[in-house]
Order: structure tokens, then sequence, then C-alpha cells
DNA sequence: GTTGTATTTTTGAGTAATTCACGATAATGG
DNA sequence: CCATTATCGTGAATTACTCAAAAATACAAC
């Protein structure tokens, strides 16, 4: 399962590296970690990481497009790995977790704008907000304004 | 004209005040603004006034629902006046200025997932990412590939 | 296996955008 | 006009990164 993650990276035109392998390892089991998530799970078997080198991992997988990153509003960057469709996500406006959404209507969803002002269209993002199965339950209590910022576990 | 103004910050329950004014009159003529944006303009009516000043009036007017708050990736927030309809914006990938996008479909666009992972969804964000009329034209040269800073003029 | 070299990582400092705290000031109801 | 709050201004702090340079490492060539 290690010389797959190995392979990729190679066909990326990356080099392998204890880091860089850890780092997918965590992101396989976690996506949608941000930076410093993923620098406490890589802590683990790589005492010697800082969070700068996770950022710098993290750049430039994202650069190779190995994985991608995303950038919900008013939570850090977070990555994943799926990169091979274009899907989309929803985020939870309690905690902040996230999970994958497929592409409403086949790969390209039914987003052309009508009117777009001269602009030339190349991608669409599109981010669900509502809240996911574990905060449904507990809103009965007054639900914290601006708390996305952990990862829910 | 400014009596306006102030009719829709009482009636959102906020004191009217010079500052809050004048941020609302920059936003108008100049929809999508950034912070720094909107305190290099403030600054020419109200010297005395603070970047901080500005997060501060930016952040109760959020809050009241007067303004809306946007963050694309790799943008500091913008803002609009714009918050009675259910629109989108397109993001120039090269210069970063945005343009509004009217709703796909009518009010409510063609954009219930078929899968959520149990989360309710309340509502859907889309970002259209591409080039603005400027940028088209002077895309001959490389792009620079990070500098979504600068509001184009 | 050893070596050379370019890439990566580490370490440290620096930056941008924003938030927090709190005394000073100003807006509104009475 | 006055009192009471809300708001503003000032300064410090925080978060999430980026940048730079020295030390370590991966990998191709021998």
């Amino acid at each position: 399962m290690q010389k797959e993650l190995k392979y990729e990276l190679h066909r990326a035109g990356l080099r392998v590296t204890g880091g860089r392998l850890a780092l997918l390892e965590a992101l396989r089991s976690r996506p949608h970690s941000d930076a410093e998530t993923l620098f406490r799970s890589l802590k683990v078997k790589l005492p010697r990481t800082s969070i700068q080198s996770v950022h710098n991992v993290l750049g430039d997988l994202t650069a190779a497009g190995v994985i991608r990153r995303i950038e919900p509003a008013g939570s850090p960057a977070r990555y994943e790995r799926r990169i091979l469709d274009n899907h989309h996500h929803v985020v939870c406006a309690s905690c902040g977790s996230i999970a994958d959404v497929d592409c409403v209507i086949g790969d390209a969803p039914c987003l052309t704008p009508s009117e777009s002002s001269g602009y030339t269209i190349e991608r669409a993002e599109v981010t669900f907000w509502g809240l996911c199965p574990s905060c449904q339950q507990s809103s009965h209590s007054a639900q914290s304004r601006k708390a996305p910022t952990k990862e829910k576990k």
C-alpha cells in the first residue's frame, strides 16, 4: 500500500520522502484535514518534523497536483487526495467538519451562468453549508457562532 | 440618498455613525472591496479612522445582516451590500476581481446533492473561477500564479 | 556501495489579515 | 441637555502562513 503512494509521488516528479508518504497516509485516513491536524498526526512517527515542513509538503503536493487544497470561509485550508473527479463539499456551519458531495449532475454540474460580465469561466466551485449529523443532535443549546475551527473526530 | 442608508442602519438596530455610513457608501461605489481597500477609501473623509475600526464596522454590519462577507480562496475577505437575493460570484483567477452572477436557475439553484452524508443542507455557495475581460487581453505573457490580492481598478 | 548534486527538510524569522481588550468618545432615548 | 450604552480608536496578540538559509537526504551515475 505504501508502494502505491511511492509511485504516485514518483509519477508526479517528486522525490519519495518519509514526510510526504506519512502525509499522504494521514490524508487517507482523515480527508479534509488542515495543516495543524496533519502536523499533529505526523509528529507521532516523525517527531523531528515541524509545522513549516508540513506546509512545505502540502505546498509541493498541491503544486504537483497530488492533493487538492480547499479553503472554506472561516477555516484554515483543508487538503484532500480525491482529485480525479470534480466533486464538491458540505461544510458543517457549527463544527466545521467537511464531507464530499458528488457532482450534482454528472461530471459537469448545471452551472453555466447566463450572464458572467465578460468573464471566461473555467471552473465552478460549489460549497454546501449545513449541519453535520452530530451537530444536528446537539442543536438544542445555543450554537456557537464562530467555532468552525476544529475538525470533528 | 444618505437617508436611505441611515434608515437601513436604524432598521438593523444599529446606531447611525459616520464610519458606518461612509463604509456603506464606499461599498456602493466599489462592491466586493476588502477591508484594506475600504480603509483607504474611508481615510479620505475620516482621517482619524483605523483599519481595526473598519474591521469593527464590517463585523457589526455583517452580524446585523446589512452587508455580506465573501471569502474567496487566496484572497482577504470581501464585502458587498447586495444581500436580498441569493446570487453568486465569478472570481478572476489572475487579478482577483469579482463580479456578481445571478442564480443559475431562479432563486434556488439546481443544487440539491443526491448524497449528503447525513448533513442537512441550508445553503449552496457557488464560486466560478475564470478570467476577467481585462486579464483575458493580457494573457499572452506568463500569468502570475498567486497574485489575486489587489482588487482590479 | 560510494559519490555528487539537487531537492527537501529543518530552523528561525517575518508577514498579512484579523481578533481581542479597554479606555475614550459619541449617539440616542428620555 | 443628560445619562446610558454602543461604538471607535489605540495597542497588543493571534492565526495561518510564507520566506530564507543552513543542514540533511534522495537518487542517479559511476
